[in-house]
DNA sequence: CTTGCTACTTACTTACTAGTAAGTATCTTT
DNA sequence: AAAGATACTTACTAGTAAGTAAGTAGCAAG
């Protein structure tokens, strides 16, 4: 794969997570990446072939973080941690996730787009609803809601500091991670 | 004061929430209303004004919502479940609330909204977090958590399920807000 | 009766947006 | 060496964005 396709991917990315879909344009791409307006067009035809290209190259990654998590044997804590790390890492970066920023544009997404993040939310819902259940089997975690209400309160929780830590200065979202954790400990 | 100057408030601040600041223009407003582009312009000279004056209409609805329920002497449960009731509707009218839409798009405000917007929500956590600890002190709310992290964890689930609910079709809002509310259960 | 204010419209500018058609340099294959 | 594919650039179009300057209709007060 090229080199300039994959930049334009991860600068596309970031511009989502910063500015917000209908904030960027192909031309902070291009001047960024020292390349012609026309240049991202012949990769990426449509603004909308791009949006759902950056949601796909999410949920794989998503999907290779998921399987070589199974084949280091991660228990559901490493798993969880490892999840909620990606977070303190974009909290780091002042970025929000791909879901938080676009679901606030999803109305304005084109069909495409939109059926590509219902997936990928799905299928972080559908991970985290299963190893919240395992872990309860194995009475390494303990709560009393339904699964997947509790996966979802979670990763609302996850989302949404993202979005509240630009506007609320004195969040301290290190006690909100430590919060979510602490719930689930027996 | 003057009534379409009212309803470009009402008409922005509904586009917000449904297309996001960065995706309604003028020309959305004045055809909705019937009237031309510059008429905006002369109630609002930028869109920058229009936007900073929808969030302080907010946070005059919502000091005038804790007024009325203090003057009506509401205990810690009706007030928490009057708010709530604000993203029950939100829900229903598959809208995010100002704060959420305007946080994904943060860091394009303008200065001036970006600190009304910040008002807003310090005002927003600011009360919820009163009421957690004089609830608490009258033993009608149980919790362990620090109070302003137990608002900003139910804060983010109120703002980030209105989010989900558009991405997610299978989630149950309803068992969601439950939850929070059970929660501070005694 | 005219001056002035309110609430706009008309008509425009400047700037930027996504998108395209046609051309070109460089490497690869035959 | 010719043909074709790859990775772009050049140069453009059409549409839309925010914003503005100047004009006007209607009412109100002096």
């Amino acid at each position: 794969m090229s080199v300039t396709r994959e930049k334009i991917l991860e600068l596309g990315e970031n511009l989502i997570r910063t500015k917000g879909y209908n904030a960027f344009s192909y031309q902070d791409i291009s001047t960024e990446l020292g390349i012609k307006n026309a240049a991202i067009h012949y990769y990426f035809p449509s603004k909308e072939n791009l949006g759902t290209s950056i949601v796909k190259t999410n949920i794989q990654r998503f999907e290779e973080m998921i399987d070589n998590m199974h084949s280091r044997n991660f228990d559901e804590w490493q798993q969880l941690d490892t999840f909620v790390k990606i977070y303190i890492k974009s909290h780091r970066e002042q970025k929000l996730c791909i879901i938080g920023s676009l679901g606030s544009d999803f109305n304005t997404l084109s069909e495409n787009t939109k059926s590509e993040l219902m997936r990928m939310t799905e299928i972080i819902i559908k991970w985290l609803t299963s190893i919240l259940i395992s872990g309860k089997e194995k009475r390494i975690f303990a709560f009393d809601e339904d699964p997947q209400n509790k996966a979802l309160l979670i990763f609302s929780s996850l989302v949404a500091s993202l979005q509240l830590s630009r506007i609320f200065n004195k969040l301290d979202y290190k006690g909100i991670y430590q919060t979510i954790i602490d719930d689930l400990k027996p």
